[in-house]
DNA sequence: TTGAAAGCGCTAACAA
DNA sequence: TTGTTAGCGCTTTCAA
C-alpha cells in the first residue's frame, strides 16, 4: 500500500487550476489574489489536507521565526516561564524552540543544539553561563537573559528586581513584629546576589543590622533543607527569607519534621511564587515575579533585536509582589530563643 | 558594520579549490573523497567556521531526523525521562523536538506543534489524549506512548509493569506487618488504573481482599493533600500505595501537618522515584521506573518504526523496581484506628 | 576521485 | 490579478 505522499504546494496548485505563486500568496494570506481565487484556492487546500511545510518555508524565507528556550527541566519556576513564553511568542508571530539542561545536559549543550536549530534569538532562564560567554553568544545572535542580573553591557536582560523582592519580604516581617529575620540564600545561582543584597539592604532600612544572619543555602529543596539544619544550630531566627520557593520547600518540611510549627515557631518566605508555593500543603508567603511580564517582554525584546529596533535600556526590570499565604505571622513572644537538634 | 553572512557550503568549496559536491562528501563523512582532499576541505571548513544548514538538509535529505517528544513541564518524572530520552536519542543519530504541555498549551497543541516541526516520529509521555485519536495519529507518522497503556492496536507502547509494581509496594508493606493497605489512585492518569488493578491482585494475593481500600487521587502534590484528608475521615489504614511520587508528597506532608507520624504512624510508598522522592526531606519508599531503559526502549522502537523494521511486540514492558527509603516501617501494634481530624 | 546539474518545497521579485 | 522565474543551502545521482 502506497503512502500518499504530503500534498505540496503544486498540487493544490493543479487542483485549483492556478500558479503554485498564487497558493504560496494565499496560503500566506498576502495581498495579491482575488477573493474568488482565494476561496477555490483555500477549497482546493482543505481538500488535500495541505499544511505547509516550514523548512522550505525557512529556507527561502531565510528566516526561521524561531526563539530558542533554554530551560532547566527539574525547575518548576523555569515551567512557569515557559508556560508564559509560548504566549507571548505566538503573541508575536514566533515559535519556540525548547532546550532543556538536563543532569546530563548542560547549559552549553543545550545552547549549541539551539543554535542548530537556527533559532533567530535566545531566551535564556537563569543561566549559568559566564557573562563573558554570554556576551561572546551575542556576538552570533541576538541573547535575551532571563531572571538572571547580568554587569556585561552586551548582554540583554529582563529579570524582577529581585532586590525589591527582599525589602519585600523583610518589610513583611518586620511589620509582623520579626526582628531576628535570617536570609537563606541562593549561592551562586541566577538573582542569589541581588537578593542577599536586598535583604541586607532591607535589614538596615529596618533598623534590623544587628540581627542580619545569612545562612548558604542553593536553589534545590535539598539545599533548603540542609540549611534549615544550619539554621537551627544556632540561635534560631524568628523568621527567614529564603532564595527561592524550591528551597523554601525543604527549609518548611525539615523544620515541621522537627517539630518546629510553622509559622508558630518560625516564619517563612519564598521567592518566584511557583507552582510549588501554590500547592495546599506547602501554601507559601512569597515574592511573587510577574511571569507573565517577564515572559512578553523577553520575547519583545528578543523581536525588536531582530527586527533591529533601537533599545533603549539593556535591561528590563519587572516589579515583585508579596503574596501572603500561611507561613507568616505575627511574631511570637515566646518564639523558641535556643537552639534544638532537628533530624 | 557588515554582518558577515554565515558561511556556505560554496564558500568553503571556493577556499579548498573543490566543487561543492565534494565539500558535502567530506562534511557528511560519506564516501568519495581521497584523504588530502578531506584534510584541505576540513581546514577549509574550520577556517571559516562553517556549520551545516540543518534546515536544508533537512529539505534536501528529505528526512529531518527529528524525534518529536511531548512532556508535561511541570511534571517532575517527564523531566527525568527527557533526560533519558536525550542520551538514547543522540545515540540513535536523532535530534530532540521538545514540546511542552504547560497549563496554557494542551496536548493537541503540543502535538499540532511538532507536526509543523516536520519531526519523523513522536513520543508522547503518559499522554491524555484518547486511544482513538493517537491511532489516527499513527496514520500520519510513527507514534510511541511512553509510560501508559494503551489497550488499540494501532499504538506502540513502552511502558513500566505498573500492575507489578504495586505488587511489589504491596509486598513490601505486608512483609513489614502490615494489613489494611490502602491505594490513593491516580484517578484517570496515565498508568493509574494499572496500578489499581496491581493494588487489588496484591492485596488478594497477601489474603488482605477485606482490607481493600481505595481512595481517590490524582497526579499532583494537591490530589495528594486532598486524599490524605479524606483517608483519615474514616478509619486510618497503617500503609498507604500512592498512584505517583508527587501525590505521596502531597500525602506525606499533609499527614505529617496533621501531626502524624510517618513512617510511624503510617507508612507510605509512592511511585516513579524521579527526583522528588530522593529529595533528604521526603525521602520516600517508592517504585522505580528504569527511566534509561523506558527512554532508550521508546526511541529504539520510535527509529525501528522509521527503518520499517518488522516489530514483534507492539507493547514493551519494563519491570520497576523497588527502592525502600524511609518512609516505611514495620505495622506498630498500637498503630491509630480511630479516626482522627486533619487539617 | 571529481564536477555538473537536478531537485527538496517554498518565497518573492518581476513580467505579463 | 496572475504566472514565470530565480533562488534559499544542501544532497545526490550521473558523467567525466
Amino acid at each position: 500500500m502506497s503512502v500518499p505522499r504530503r500534498p505540496r504546494l503544486e498540487d493544490v496548485a493543479a487542483l485549483a487550476g492556478v500558479s503554485r505563486a498564487l497558493v504560496s500568496i494565499v496560503i500566506r494570506d498576502a495581498p495579491g489574489a482575488s477573493a474568488a481565487t482565494r476561496e477555490r484556492v483555500r477549497r482546493a487546500a482543505d481538500q488535500l489536507g495541505y499544511r505547509p511545510d516550514t523548512r522550505a518555508r525557512m529556507l527561502s524565507r531565510s528566516r526561521t521565526r524561531l526563539l530558542g528556550v533554554v530551560f532547566g527541566v527539574q525547575h518548576a519556576f523555569h515551567g512557569d516561564l515557559v508556560d508564559g513564553l509560548y504566549a507571548a511568542a505566538s503573541g508575536a508571530g514566533y515559535d519556540l524552540a525548547l532546550s532543556a539542561v538536563t543532569p546530563r545536559r548542560d547549559e552549553d549543550d543545550a545552547v549549541a543544539g539551539l543554535l542548530q536549530d537556527r533559532c533567530e534569538a535566545m531566551i535564556l532562564l537563569g543561566p549559568r553561563t559566564p557573562a563573558a560567554q554570554l556576551a561572546q553568544l551575542t556576538a552570533r545572535l541576538p541573547v535575551v537573559v532571563l531572571a538572571r542580573h547580568v554587569r556585561d553591557r552586551a548582554v540583554d536582560v529582563v529579570r524582577t528586581d529581585d532586590a525589591a523582592g527582599l525589602h519585600l519580604a523583610v518589610g513583611h516581617l518586620a511589620s509582623l513584629g520579626h526582628r531576628r529575620i535570617a536570609h537563606i540564600d541562593g549561592g551562586r545561582a541566577a538573582g542569589a546576589a541581588e537578593r542577599r543584597r536586598g535583604y541586607r539592604e532591607a535589614m538596615r532600612h529596618h533598623g534590623l543590622a544587628a540581627h542580619e544572619q545569612i545562612v548558604g543555602g542553593g536553589l534545590t529543596e535539598d539545599d533548603g533543607a540542609a540549611a534549615a539544619a544550619d539554621l537551627l544550630h544556632g540561635q534560631p531566627p524568628t523568621a527567614v527569607t529564603v532564595f527561592n520557593d524550591r528551597c523554601a520547600t525543604g527549609v518548611l518540611h525539615t523544620l515541621r519534621a522537627g517539630g518546629l510549627d510553622i509559622p508558630g515557631d518560625i516564619s517563612i518566605v519564598g521567592f518566584d511564587d511557583s507552582r510549588l508555593a501554590q500547592l495546599s500543603h506547602v501554601d507559601l508567603t512569597t515574592v511573587a515575579q510577574d511571569v507573565d511580564r517577564l515572559a512578553t517582554l523577553a520575547v519583545g525584546r528578543a523581536v525588536a533585536r531582530l527586527d533591529g529596533k533601537p533599545v533603549d535600556r539593556r535591561e528590563l526590570v519587572v516589579p515583585p509582589r508579596l503574596v501572603v499565604r500561611t507561613t507568616t505571622t505575627e511574631a511570637q513572644p515566646g518564639a523558641p530563643t535556643t537552639s534544638r537538634t532537628l533530624l
